[in-house]
Parts: C-alpha cells; sequence; structure tokens
RNA sequence: GCCGGGGUGGCGAAACUGGCAGACGCACAGGACUUAAAAUCCUGAGAGGGUAACCCCCUCGUGCGGGUUCGAUUCCCGCCCCCGGCACCA
C-alpha cells in the first residue's frame, strides 16, 4: 500500500463527492430529518482557521447524521451586502459587486478545499436580486401589517460609515464597525416593530433549553423588561401635567422632585415661557450636547437647573419643582422621572448637591411612612395598591416597559437592499407592487462616501410614477440594514430556488427549525435575536409553523495566535491553504476539533496540527497491516466464545470506543474526548497487532475495530476515510455506511478494579470477577494487606460498598 | 453595581450522577531500529519524600479559607482573580 499522502486524497474525494452530488438533498418524508446550519459568511476575503472552526464543527455533526440515517440539510451561504465593500469602493474604485463576488469565490474554493459537507445546490448570497427582492416582499407585508413604519427621530448615526447605526449597532457609544464616537441625528427613518414581540422574545427564551445560559442572559439583558406605573403629575397653575414611569410607586409620597431630560417636549416651552428664554435654553443645550456615550454610561457628573414651574404630586398634593436633569435620559420611560431622594441613590446625589428635601417613606422593615393612609403598608403590598388607586383616579395605570427599542433599518449607503417603497406627495408612502419586486440596485453608482445615500443621485432611479395615481414620485433611496439579510437566510435554504415566494411553507415545515446551529458568540444579540423576531414575524403570516428558529445554538470560541485574535492588521493570521497544503485536510480537520471542546477559545499550535497529522498516519498504517487478512476474513459474524484474551480485549475497547465517540458528539458536542476515545482505540489496535496472532479470527476482531473506527474517524477526517474505506472493500463509499452500534455486553468488562479506601484514602485496587456478591467483595477488603496496615490499632466502624461496585470505603476509628 | 462563564501538571485538556485526579495529545527524556539522522515503534514522567536497591511505600496536590460527607475538581458558606455581557433604565 502506498504511504499517506493526503493532498491526493482531497484531490480525489473531493471530485468525487461533487461528481456524485453526495450532499444534495430533497425532502424525503421517510427519513428523520436534520438541518444543520453554520452561521453564513460575510465574504470578506479569505477566511482563517478561526472561521473554519466552525464549519468543520457543523461538519462533524452533519456527517454523523448522515450516518445515523438522517436526511441532513448542510448548506452554505453569503452574507454579501454590507459597508466593508462599499469602503473599499470608494478607497479602490472597485465596484462591491465585483469585489464580493471576487471573494466569495475564493473562500468557496478554501470551503470546497476543507471538504466541507455542503449541499452547494442551495448556495445563496444576500446581493443577488433573487435573495434581496424577498426581502422587499417581506418588507412590504410588515408595512402593510403596521410591522415596518416610518417616523422622523433621533439616530445614532456613524460619522466615519456615514450612517444610521440600530441600537444593538452602538457599542459603549460608539460604532461596532469602526469604533467611532456615535453622534445624533434627526431624521426620517424606517423602523421594525420588534418591541411588538418584546415579552413574546424574552419569555420564550426559557424554553430555549439547548442554548447555552450566556447568550439567554444577554438577550433577557437587552431586552430589559421592567414591570411598573405611568403617573401624570398636574402642572401647577395648568390642566396639563407630565406622565412619569417609576416601578416604585410604592414611593410616591416620597417624590419631592420632578425631572425631565433636556430632550424633554416641556423643555422647550417652559425656556419660551420663562423670563429669560436664552439663558434657560443655553443651560438645557449644554446638557444636550455632552457627550452621549458619557451621559448614557454615567459617566457625566449629575447636574440639573430649576424651570421655575412646579408640579404637585398627586399623593401628597404638595407642589414639588421642575428641574431638568442631565441623567434623566429622553428614550427611556417617558423622559420624565419623579424624584425619590430617600429611595433612589441617583435622586439622592443630586438632592443632595443642590439642596432640596428628603424624605423617607419607607422605614428598614420596608413598611411605608410618613404616606397618609398607607403608612404601616408593607411596600410590596403597598406597590400593589397604590397602582390600584391611580387606576380608579384616573391619573395613572400599571405599565411594562421594555428596554428594547424597535430596529431602526434604514441605512444611507448604497450595499444593501433598496427599501420598495415610493414617496407620492399625493398618495403619501406607497408600496411598490409585488409584481414589479425586486426594486434592483442600480449597476452604476458613484462611491463618493459623502454623508447622503448614493442612489439619490441617479436620477433614473430616483424618478418614478406613483403606482396608486400615476403622478410623479420619488423612490425611497436608503437602502436595508444588512441584518435584515440574515434574519431569514435559513428558511430560503429550505427552498432556494423558490421564484414565487420567499420560501415554500410546506418545505419549511419539514426542514425546520435548524436543530444545530452554530456560530460565534458575536451574533449573540444583534443577529440571534433579530432571527427570532423574523420567525415570529413568517408565523404570524402563516408561513412558518414554529416560532423558535434555531432549536440547539452552540457558541464556538475563537480560535487565538500568540494570545491574541487572529487578524491581517495583527499579521497573526493562519490561513488554512497553507496548513492543507502541508498536512492534508483532514489532519486540520481533526487537530482544530481536538486540541479543545468547540465552545472554549484556543491557542493555535503548529505542532499540535502535526501531532494530528501523524495521528492519522498511524491509522492508515495501523489499517494497512490488518488489510488482506482483514478483507480476506470477511465480515461474517464473531463467535465471543472461541475468542483469544487478546481478541476480546480490543472488541471490548471497540464497543467502549463506539458509546464514547456517539456520546461524546451526538449528545455532548465534545468532538476532542470523542477524539481521544478514538486514538485509545487506536493505541490497543497496535498493541493487538504486536502481539503477533495472526488467525483469521485475529483478522475478524481486527477489521471490525478498524472498520468501526474509520466510520467513526470519518466526519472528521472524511477524505483519509473514504480512502481506506474503499480499500477495506467497501466499493459504495461512506455515503452507503453506517453508524456502528455499541453492543454492550462485549464493552462489559471482565473483570472488575475496585479501589479500597480507608478513610477516604486509596490504600489498594483488587480485580475481582463481576458476579462477586457485596459480603464476598467486604471479606476480600478487610483481608487486603495494605488494609490490615492501615487500620491496625482501629476498629473497623463500616464498610461502605458504593452501588455498581465502583469502590470499597473502610472507616476505621 | 447586577448577570453569566471560568481558575486542574511545563502546555492544550480529561474526570458524564459525590467514588482511583491528570485519560488523550503537545513539548520533553530514555530505549529499539539505523553507518548516522529523520521517520517509526516501545517506555517514562503532578510535586516532594522513604528504602542499598527493585517490586514498592508515605505525605502533599484541582485559585484561597471554612463546612457537609466514609469519600469533594464536583455540593454548601465566605473570599480572591480572570473572561464576557449589561449598567444614571427611574
Amino acid at each position: 500500500m502506498a504511504d499517506y499522502h493526503p493532498q491526493e486524497l482531497d484531490k480525489k474525494w473531493q471530485a468525487h463527492w461533487a461528481s456524485t452530488k453526495a450532499f444534495e438533498v430533497t425532502e424525503d418524508y421517510s427519513k428523520p430529518k436534520f438541518y444543520c446550519l453554520e452561521m453564513f459568511a460575510y465574504p470578506s476575503g479569505h477566511a482563517h482557521v478561526g472561521h473554519v472552526r466552525n464549519y468543520i464543527i457543523g461538519d462533524v455533526v452533519s456527517r454523523l447524521k448522515r450516518l445515523q440515517g438522517f436526511n441532513v440539510l448542510h448548506p452554505f451561504g453569503w452574507d454579501a451586502f454590507g459597508l466593508p465593500a462599499e469602503n473599499a469602493a470608494i478607497k479602490h474604485g472597485i465596484h462591491p459587486e465585483a469585489s464580493t463576488l471576487g471573494n466569495i469565490a475564493h473562500m468557496k474554493g478554501q470551503l470546497q478545499r476543507l471538504g466541507i459537507s455542503y449541499a452547494w445546490g442551495r448556495e445563496l448570497a444576500t446581493c443577488m436580486p433573487d435573495y434581496y427582492r424577498w426581502n422587499q416582499w417581506l418588507f412590504t407585508r410588515m408595512f402593510e401589517r403596521g410591522l415596518a413604519y416610518r417616523r422622523r427621530s433621533t439616530v445614532n448615526w456613524c460619522p466615519v460609515d456615514n450612517t444610521v447605526l440600530a441600537n444593538e449597532q452602538v457599542v459603549d457609544g460608539a460604532c461596532w464597525r469602526c469604533g467611532t464616537a456615535v453622534v445624533q441625528k434627526d431624521l426620517e427613518q424606517w423602523f421594525f416593530k420588534i418591541t411588538h414581540y418584546a415579552d413574546d422574545l424574552l419569555q420564550a427564551a426559557d424554553g430555549l433549553s439547548k442554548w447555552p445560559e450566556k447568550v439567554l442572559t444577554m438577550q433577557r439583558n437587552w431586552i430589559g423588561r421592567s414591570e411598573g406605573a405611568r403617573v401624570r403629575f398636574q402642572i401647577q397653575g395648568t390642566d396639563e401635567s407630565i406622565e412619569v414611569f417609576t416601578t416604585r410607586i410604592d414611593t410616591i409620597y416620597g417624590a419631592t422632585l420632578m425631572m425631565l431630560a433636556p430632550e424633554h417636549g416641556l423643555v422647550n416651552r417652559f425656556a419660551k415661557e420663562s423670563d429669560d428664554e436664552k439663558a434657560f435654553m443655553a443651560k438645557a443645550q449644554k446638557f444636550r450636547s455632552q457627550d452621549r456615550s458619557d451621559r448614557l454610561t454615567g459617566q457625566v457628573e449629575k447636574e440639573g437647573f430649576f424651570t421655575g414651574r412646579f408640579a404637585i404630586n398627586p399623593y401628597t398634593n404638595q407642589p414639588i419643582p421642575i428641574w431638568v436633569a442631565n441623567y434623566v435620559l429622553a428614550e427611556y420611560g417617558t423622559g420624565a422621572v419623579m424624584g425619590v431622594a430617600a429611595h433612589d441613590e441617583r435622586d439622592h446625589d443630586f438632592a443632595s448637591k443642590y439642596g432640596l428635601p428628603i424624605v423617607p417613606v419607607i422605614n428598614e422593615q420596608g413598611v411605608l411612612i410618613n404616606s397618609g393612609t398607607y403608612d404601616g403598608t408593607p411596600a410590596g403590598d403597598a406597590l400593589k395598591a397604590i397602582t390600584e388607586d391611580a387606576e380608579a383616579r384616573g391619573i395613572g395605570e400599571g405599565t411594562v416597559q421594555f428596554r428594547l427599542k424597535d430596529w431602526g433599518i434604514s441605512r444611507q449607503r448604497y450595499w444593501g437592499t433598496p427599501i420598495p417603497m415610493i414617496h407620492c406627495p399625493v398618495d403619501g408612502i406607497v408600496p411598490v407592487p409585488d409584481e414589479q419586486l425586486p426594486v434592483e440596485l442600480p449597476k452604476v453608482a458613484e462611491f463618493t462616501g459623502r454623508g447622503d445615500s448614493p442612489l439619490a443621485s441617479i436620477p433614473e432611479f430616483v424618478n418614478v410614477t406613483c403606482p396608486k395615481c400615476g403622478g410623479a414620485a420619488r423612490r425611497e433611496t436608503d437602502t436595508m440594514d444588512t441584518f435584515v439579510d440574515s434574519s431569514w437566510y435559513f428558511y430560503r435554504f429550505c427552498d432556494a430556488h423558490n421564484d414565487q415566494l420567499p420560501f415554500d411553507p410546506k418545505k419549511v415545515a419539514y426542514w425546520g427549525p435548524v436543530d444545530f446551529y452554530s456560530g460565534g458568540v458575536e451574533h449573540a444579540i444583534l443577529h440571534l435575536i433579530y432571527s427570532r423576531f423574523f420567525s415570529r414575524v413568517f408565523h404570524d403570516l402563516g408561513m412558518v409553523e414554529h416560532t423558535e428558529p434555531f432549536t440547539h445554538l452552540l457558541t464556538q470560541g475563537m480560535v487565538l495566535k500568540d494570545g491574541n485574535v487572529m487578524s491581517k492588521s495583527k499579521g497573526n493570521v493562519v490561513d488554512p491553504d497553507s496548513m492543507i497544503q502541508k498536512y492534508g485536510s483532514d489532519a486540520l480537520r481533526l487537530y482544530v476539533m481536538f486540541v479543545a471542546p468547540p465552545e472554549k477559545e484556543v491557542e493555535w499550535t503548529d505542532s499540535g496540527l502535526e501531532g494530528s497529522f501523524r495521528f492519522l498516519a498511524r491509522v492508515w498504517r495501523g489499517a494497512d497491516q490488518w488489510r488482506e487478512e482483514a478483507v480476506a476474513a470477511g465480515t461474517g459474524a464473531i463467535d465471543q466464545a472461541t475468542l483469544t484474551g487478546a481478541e476480546r480485549a480490543l472488541r471490548r475497547k471497540t464497543h467502549e470506543t463506539i458509546k464514547r465517540v456517539t456520546t461524546d458528539i451526538d449528545v455532548r458536542q465534545q468532538m476532542n474526548t470523542a477524539v481521544s476515545a478514538m486514538m485509545e482505540l487506536v493505541n490497543e489496535l497496535y498493541l493487538f497487532t504486536d502481539k503477533g496472532e495472526r488467525s483469521a479470527q485475529a483478522a475478524k476482531v481486527a477489521r471490525e475495530a478498524i472498520e468501526s473506527l474509520i466510520v467513526m474517524l470519518s466526519p472528521f477526517a472524511p477524505h483519509t476515510m473514504e480512502e481506506l474505506w474503499q480499500m477495506y472493500g467497501h466499493a459504495d463509499g461512506l455515503a452507503a455506511a453506517q453508524w456502528p452500534v455499541a453492543d454492550a455486553d462485549i464493552a462489559k468488562a471482565e473483570e472488575l478494579e475496585i479501589p479500597l479506601q480507608v478513610n477516604g484514602k486509596l490504600r489498594d485496587v483488587v480485580r475481582v470477577a463481576p458476579s462477586i456478591t457485596d459480603a464476598e467483595l467486604e471479606a476480600l477488603a478487610r483481608a487486603n494487606a495494605n488494609v490490615i496496615a492501615h487500620t491496625a490499632g482501629k476498629t473497623i466502624a463500616k464498610v461502605v460498598i458504593v452501588p455498581g461496585r465502583k469502590l470499597v470505603s473502610i472507616v476505621a476509628k
């Protein structure tokens, strides 16, 4: 047999899989389905080993499931719209489409050289009209249902990327992509009403039992539900009132202050009605222009000024001063807060600073004081009672407030999905009729990087006739946030070429939801919450039966080099292709799976990769040593009764390994221990080979071990294992193979090794037959020389025999 | 501050339900093969100590301090440190 030359095997089997369309699938109701998906890729140019780790994880699961008889959907695609391509176009003059398609071609080659088992027939790229037309179609459906709406609002604006950012895309007050400090701008924007599902998204998170706790926590924090009440305080001397949101209405008797956000609508009015409007506005303006991220994160000292006006506390009936305070946020609650200096740390700081009254209304026992008729009521009860009272009086009501905001999706950039709307001076906002979709991105656009939408400078695009009245109208020139593209692509894979609908609901009913989804934890909030939102939208459109798109989520850890995240700028990128050239794709795949559990961060080492290569070569040689005899011996049943001790030992190890590997991959997703179990089996096989027994029976036992190993290792090292499988006489390839089944009887140990402890310390290990009785075992333990030595001079108080005969523990005093 | 996840040899890690801590691998050391080297195969190894020596035996050891238990990396209480998320959210 030839030496192990993995590069040749890579070529041979990749060509074979392509020509036999080995991984293409259709709905087959006779088989259970399994939808395995890795987060699709942004075509940045080159995938490094960190990216690739995710694809290997998914491939191991996919290949396992196929061998277990599942009908496996394992597709891949490209999250192809986005800013980097457009920025590159501004810088280098290459059209985003050209660079994107070029990058896709290169990265697809990289994945193919790794032998990832994708159904390439379903490949999609979000920048293609046959994909993004369905973004537009869905946008229109959402518009019809009020889930997409337009309003003027203060938005997060990135001055470098020249576009709006969603709240989720602002990290510590800076742009998530380029790190520039975000500024505020007033713009007409399109929003998706994700808040409509806020409660459901939060509650349903409890049911996501196969999601990492970390991700669920992040989502719960992000949604940020808090129960409280809205209460209206009359403005003294007027019929008007100011509404506040509070979670602690029980402290309302202590509300000695009213505070408005600097952006609150009443601020400008109070300024006009004041003695010195200019001075008033100057003070408000100062707060408004304070660095927003600092204001949001509490970095700015609490400051405020008195408006000269008073509100009436509806419970004490006392006038309380209305202040403008820089720590009150306009976008949360009502933008106005009742100040309870005694029971709120921030209000306390503020009141102390300005010498404002501080009235305690709850004592140390949590019971109300200074609260009129509520004195003596426990705070918890008062919360309910006062809310009910406020409702009865018509001055307030219980409510739920979310931190989650509607998702602003308008982007003033070119390389995205055009929003399919038309602005008509007569009919207002009119959707582009479905039959006119897609609204295609014009091929030519000038990439200046100026702050307005590039599409606005293309008159042929902008100037249209109104679909309703036929008069002259203007086309919407913003594009959609690219997170829209990635919020439903997993459904498109179920029916990637449908030109009537985004997908046939029947096909999604078969394939969906995604059974196993893996990707980076950086998508814990953005992508994963948006996708859950879209699933609910499709559900409400009657197109999808489920509401949760991803049953099992695995967040894979990053691959570090020299302690850092790989990046071009740091120059520490490990290129999979150069590793493949040296060791073959299987060694790379195996190493990445073996080095640590998939969700853990790992440090890349070349020597570890070499170790995996050595292991595969060792499997290759080990299999070769038995090939002729094993094939000659055939696959007939093995007669357990006539086996030698060595043969029984190898069989036992084989079946033990099958059991371990199956649970490790399938149940626990601990690929690393699955690989180490297989390494142990190989070590055992070498021991067996060294013993030199070469009977037909030995060959059969070796064959069982080796063929089980080939199948179990094939998800990790598919090219090498296909070749070995063929060499072992299986002409129809691993596609026809089945995952081995462990025989519990064979795996059972013939002898038990039982540790003996005295007072919790290990003193000896004895070998006994499994048929031993507890009484015999205890007698044996008491008679053990080491036990006697360590119990000398003491009396044995108790002998514990652990159920399952795992251990004998002797208590001596 | 709140929430989530961690801390185990020189290194990556394992120990699944409270039961032999360190499987498997990397790096290292020794041996076999070889003119030699590489490759390969075999062997060794947590730290410290005992014995002339080997089989062996003892003590300590999973971030720190307590506790529960015959027995704790695992459970409980109190800390320390690291990573991630949220945070003037009323």
